[in-house]
This record gives C-alpha cells, structure tokens and sequence, in this order.
DNA sequence: AGGATAGGCAAGTACTCACTTGCCTATCAA
DNA sequence: TTGATAGGCAAGTGAGTACTTGCCTATCCT
C-alpha cells in the first residue's frame, strides 16, 4: 500500500511526470511524452511513459478519465500529505511493513 | 540530491529503522538491529543495518554522533517537510531532474 | 596484554526494475 | 473501408540494489 508510493516516488523520471502534471493537469499520454521530451531532454519511449503513468496510477498519485480514444491523467497530491505525518507525529504507527 | 532522498525512502526496511528512531532517537547499531528483530520480526543481517543507516544519512534523513566505540543515530525530518511542498505549490520547480 | 564489544570495508550473489521491441485493439476522420 | 491517431499487452535485456560472507580496525574492561 504505502510501498507502491514510495517506490513510485523513487523514480525521477515519475517525479518530472508528476512536475508536469502539477502545472497542467489532464495531460494525455502523448502530450506528457512531448513535454517530457521539449522541457526536460528526456528521450524516452512512449511505451515507457505509459509504465510510469501506470506505476503513478497503483500509488494513486494520478486518476484516470477516458474519453473516445484519449486518456487523460489528473495528479491525485492527497497520498503526499501523509508522508511527513508518519514521521513527523509520534503517534502508533502503520502496522504496513511489519510483515512484507 | 532529492533523489538520494526518494531513493532512500523506497526501501520498507528503511522506513522500519525511521519508525524507530522517530520513537526512540540516538540509537546505536546494534539496538536498531535488537529492534528490528524483536518488535518487527526483520530477521536482518548487522551489516545490511549498517548500509541502510549509509543510505538514510546520505539523504540527510539520520544524523550521527560518534562517542567512544559508540555511534549514535539521530533522526532529521527536516528533508520530509519538503516533499509535499515540491507538488502541492505550483510553484517554480526544483530543477533537480531536468538533467540526470 | 588479552578478550570482548561496536563498527567498517569489500567482493559476490540474487533479485528488482526501467526500458526496449514487437505486435495488437479501439476510436475518429477522409 | 482505409488510414491515421491514441493507447495497451507481453517478453526480453541490462543496470541498479539489497543482502550475505569474510575479514579488518577501534574502543573499552579486567
């Protein structure tokens, strides 16, 4: 549960598509394998990007809407929040990697 | 940089050592080892301890203090706060991976 | 000094994961 | 229907990494 955010936050190839996300949300996998490519340098093949996106989408850091023939991906920041709370608050903690 | 944090992160058994340093700082090896066996049932080599202790302290997540044969590990949250704030302010991003 | 305790260094292994390659399906426009 | 666009599925490859094993150094106690 929560090991699918953190290793999809490990990625710096994901963080830059969460970047991108953040500042115009809604992308299409096209577009966001454009924007990767224009502003960030990074060649990478769209089948790539569709593997990160799905990563980002098991983490719930990205929901998914389609329409016809296109797929637009929203950022989802609510799963961030928690991650400075489980450290920051001594409070009990989630039982999540007591028995992976 | 941010990603030795993330990277740092994505593993379960170092977010297990940051639990326990959160509820009791200033641990040293072997009592992190001791804990992660007791409370957790990580059955764990010391040594693989240790890399992950490198790995926290080289994202700034754990400081230490060495006194006499002793080495004391201390958690710094200061890195944590800042990660909800990369996504959450549609701010200026960090151009941390624009060229990996 | 000698043993015990706390920790460090380095090479090897097994497994995960990011990425590619190749082919397939679905929707829209002519 | 035909072609073009948007996306999906699956196997294979290469690099990174978590962990072990073995040995070494430093500090403390008797």
């Amino acid at each position: 549960m929560a090991d699918d955010l953190f290793k999809a936050l490990a990625d710096s190839t994901r963080r830059t598509i969460l970047d991108e996300l953040a500042e115009r949300s809604g992308q299409t996998l096209f577009e966001i394998c454009a924007r990767l490519s224009m502003r960030h340098g990074l060649g990478i093949s769209r089948q790539a990007v569709s593997q990160h996106l799905a990563v980002l989408e098991a983490a719930g850091l990205v929901e998914t809407r389609r329409e016809g023939r296109y797929k637009f991906h929203d950022l989802n920041t609510a799963p961030l929040r928690r991650i400075a709370e489980r450290w920051l608050v001594p409070d009990t903690p989630d039982p999540e990697d007591s028995t992976p």
